[in-house]
RNA sequence: GCGCCCGUAGCUCAGCUGGAUAGAGCGUCGGUCUACGGAACCGAAGGUCAGAGGUUCGAAUCCUCUCGGGCGCGCCA
């Protein structure tokens, strides 16, 4: 995929290596937005970061700099001026622009796509949420997340695969199935229970719950809680390749468990204490060991997710993302440790942390629900604002921000509610196409230079590869909420000032590549996003 | 006490692998106008980037300390 600024830039590079005549440059170098209009299309601070390891004056560098590029790029560039400390401001021609229009036309839906080099096998765990309960909002962020992470990673070129750890074993699994057949045979359920609701439906859809066997009925009932988080997750529009079961680790013989302690027993990395089994972490900066099997035989949760990433690598991933919520924080010590425990790269592991949402509604917390004295579901949320919002909304954030989610804005069926701003924009551009294409071409007409919208709206477009890249690499999905916020924005800034249909014909003919242009980059921003980019709006 | 995250506009948050005059949305105030989709557009007000030092040509961004919030520190999961 050829992209006009990778060339720019390109130009950009091969200019300042010359001028350096044989000395490494090893600053980074590129044309950037200009935030004031009067600095260019594109402004560079390649002099002042060049000139630093020249040894060369940085305004003196850009005033050579400018030359340089005046003959590499040709009609191309209009001007190129050096300003303030020694940046140099670069203004290109009508047809650079034109011509990177058709670009990003021409690369279609691949625009701002990569080839990962090299490509990886990814393996994305998220949501997570135990199944002793429906899926809450802080599991809805993390889900949104995990998922718009996957499609980013997918989209730079990364083979990802998306998994749901299911944790079956347990006394809490133990707790659950006492409830619910406490419900079943019409008692409250036992102290250290389940309260909910759905402890009851659960208990209504088990048949025989009140005499079958107690771990038949947990068995069963978690059965039922995966089936219903997987149903919710699914209207969300996120899906997983694998549902992997903890009780999984405990099968077999060795069990995964007990392999993965093998090797950590083999390596001399664990070592028996107060009848417990310790693993020694602080030899990989944790506060202070950790038991892995207790006195009273019993392996803990820690040995479990110990085996299961041993699994992850032994099935072949390169990089394993895990997205805890904020909670789990305090076990990433540990769970960096134990991979370096049994001799893997430590890079090989990523822990991603998801802080909490509040959910507010007219200015209030509205964390509870009617429903059950209990937190709001992710079901609940998706009924009341629906699922773009909801996947904007949690979606436009920094995953690593607590945040708060405005009911009522999200709600709100208006350009005052980014998800339906940018999704009007897109559909906007869909009628201005169909118009385009049944519709002659009008009189003739003059031809007018590229006005200023226009020429800001392309530079949006041409920026996407690189905002693609940038939040890929910054595991940062907000960042293109964002970008496709700006881009929408710059739309109708274009929108505002150019008419398209009534245009004279090469005008007319420019513009609708860049109304296809922009309306395909908005699509793919949005279905990063996972969220709709419909032809056409209906209010509800 | 220790560790992690966070203090940026009235509110919610971007920006933080250093760059030119710190941005957006909401809210507030004022304006355009019935339009190639008004679910629109334009403008304004609003900031000691928590505070203090340091690093350098340059700091919201990097380092140190202080203050103020959140969370976590179990042979629970």
């Amino acid at each position: 995929m050829s992209s006009p600024l990778d060339d720019l830039n390109a130009v950009l590079a091969s200019s300042v290596e010359a001028l350096a005549a044989g000395q490494p440059v090893t600053a980074k170098l590129g044309v950037e937005r200009p935030k004031q209009p009067e600095h260019g299309d594109f402004a560079t601070n390649a002099a002042l970061a060049a000139a630093k390891g020249l040894g060369e004056q940085p305004r003196e560098f850009a005033e050579k700099l400018t030359e340089e590029l005046g003959r590499r790029l040709g009609p191309a560039l209009v001007s190129a001026e050096v300003a303030g400390p020694g940046f140099v401001n670069l203004v290109l021609s009508d047809d650079w622009y034109s011509s990177a229009v058709d670009a990003v036309l021409a690369a279609g839906d691949a625009w701002g796509s990569a080839v990962a080099d090299p490509p990886l096998q990814i393996n994305v765990e998220f949501v997570s949420a135990n199944p002793t309960g429906p899926v809450h909002v802080g599991g809805t962020r993390n889900a949104v997340y995990g998922d718009a992470l996957g499609r980013l990673l997918s989209f730079v070129g990364h083979k990802v695969h998306r998994e749901y750890y299911v944790n079956d074993a347990g006394s809490q699994i133990s707790a659950l199935g006492a409830s619910v057949q406490a419900r079943a045979r019409g008692e409250e359920p036992p102290d250290g229970g389940y309260q909910g609701e759905y402890i009851i439906a659960l208990a209504g859809d088990i048949e025989g719950a009140a005499d079958l066997p107690a771990d038949e009925v947990s068995r069963l009932a978690v059965e039922l809680m995966v089936a219903d988080a997987e149903r919710s997750l699914a209207r969300l529009r996120v899906v997983f390749d694998d549902w992997f079961h903890e009780t999984t680790l405990h099968a077999g013989s060795p069990t995964p468990v007990e392999k993965a302690l093998a090797i950590l027993d083999g390596d001399g990395r664990s070592y028996r204490s107060d009848d417990a089994l310790w693993l020694r972490t602080t030899e990989f900066d944790d506060d202070k060991d950790r038991v892995l099997e207790r006195s009273n035989g019993e392996h803990t949760y820690f040995a479990s997710d110990i085996a299961y990433h041993q699994d992850k690598i032994d099935r072949g991933f390169d990089l394993m993302i895990d997205v805890w919520g904020a909670d789990h924080h305090g076990y990433i010590k540990r769970m960096e440790a134990s991979i370096a425990a049994l001799g893997h790269d430590p890079a090989c592991l990523e822990l991603l942390i998801m802080q909490l949402v509040h959910l507010v509604d007219s200015g209030e917390r509205a964390q509870m629900s009617k429903r059950a004295g209990d937190f709001v579901t992710l079901d609940e949320l998706i009924d009341d604002i629906g699922v773009d919002a909801a996947r904007w909304f949690l979606l436009e954030r920094s995953h690593e921000t607590t945040m708060e989610l405005d009911l009522t804005l999200a709600r709100e069926q208006s350009a005052e509610n980014p998800v339906y701003y940018v999704q009007y924009a897109h559909a906007r551009i869909a009628s201005i196409l169909a118009r385009g294409a049944e519709e002659p071409s009008p009189a003739e007409g003059e031809d007018e230079p590229l006005h200023a919208s226009e020429r800001e709206l392309v530079r949006r477009l041409l920026e996407f590869p690189s905002e693609v890249a940038d939040a890929a690499e910054r595991r940062s999905p907000h960042r293109i909420a964002d970008y496709s916020h700006k881009t929408a924005q710059a739309f109708s800034a274009f929108y505002r000032d150019c008419p398209v249909i009534d245009a004279p014909p090469a005008q007319r003919d420019f513009r609708l590549r860049l109304c296809a242009a922009t309306g395909q980059v908005l699509a793919r921003s949005l279905d990063l996003l996972g969220v709709s980019a419909p032809q056409s709006m209906t209010r509800d």
